[in-house]
DNA sequence: GCATTTACCGCAACTCGATTGCAAAGATTA
DNA sequence: TAATCTTTGCAATCGAGTTGCGGTAAATGC
């Protein structure tokens, strides 16, 4: 497991006191986070110093944004080694219940066929259902 | 192709001018739309008479909803038979360059095996680049 | 057919997540 | 040290989505 400063180092964003405060964060939990979550856990630490900290560490892709149609953005580290390319694509699933959302690395993602002449970039993929959890 | 009349008749949901409208304009056109895009196509029907249309017809099974990672969720009609069951699932082409959402309807989706205990009920299975028109 | 109930529509207002302008504080460079 | 660039905190703004409400139209009961 590597630091929030070996991270920053390695994708190359200057450590900051907020930096390193949310990316801490977002490393000690196993789910996704949106701004408001951050925010909720760094009371003292502003919302836009956040949200443009989340900018900062997407466009240096330290964390990826995931779209899981909660209504809110959430955010997770990238895995070691991620450069966010299409071949590190993972689904993401979404539990309908709890509002949790988790980073399903294990689950290999196929091939998608597309039509002629398009071309793939990206992808957000989010299942949603009852997590381990909430099924019972 | 069926008409507005049909699809309404056989989804059980009443007919009204705004509601054939709506559908109609859905109907002629192959790609998933925002509510704003049916506002500005639709410029004497109010927002929110679209937007509850949207819903009765979401609740209906008329169209499904799609969040593109756009910031806007898009609707598109159902296909025949669809019951919006996992199994009518089908993923989702969002252009990066023109904005568009396209419905891959031939693209098959494969089993997703997921951790224990999980319960599937919905996907939003998103693939973002570029379309044919915008990949030159 | 007429009265009553229910559903739908249009307008305006509001909610809330996301985003930005700006000035102060901090870090970097010359 | 002075000048410059970056980061931060606060407040304001934006925009998609949503709701309250009164009026109108459609469906139901008598």
């Amino acid at each position: 497991m590597q630091t929030e400063e070996e991270i920053l180092k390695i994708k190359k964003v200057k450590n900051t006191a907020v930096r390193t405060v949310v990316l801490r964060h977002l490393l000690s939990l196993e789910k996704a986070q949106s701004l408001k979550d951050i925010e909720n856990a760094l009371p003292y630490t502003d919302r836009s110093s956040i949200f443009r900290t989340l900018k900062t560490f997407e466009e240096n892709k330290v964390i990826h944004s995931i779209e899981d149609g909660s209504g809110m953005t959430k955010y997770a580290v990238c895995a070691e080694g991620c450069n966010c390319d299409p071949k590190d694509l993972h689904y993401h699933f979404y539990c309908t219940n709890c509002d949790k959302t988790f980073c399903l690395f294990d689950v290999p993602i196929p091939n998608i066929q597309l039509p002629k002449n398009f071309k793939l970039q990206q992808a957000n993929m989010v299942v949603k259902g009852l997590c381990d959890n909430c099924n019972r």
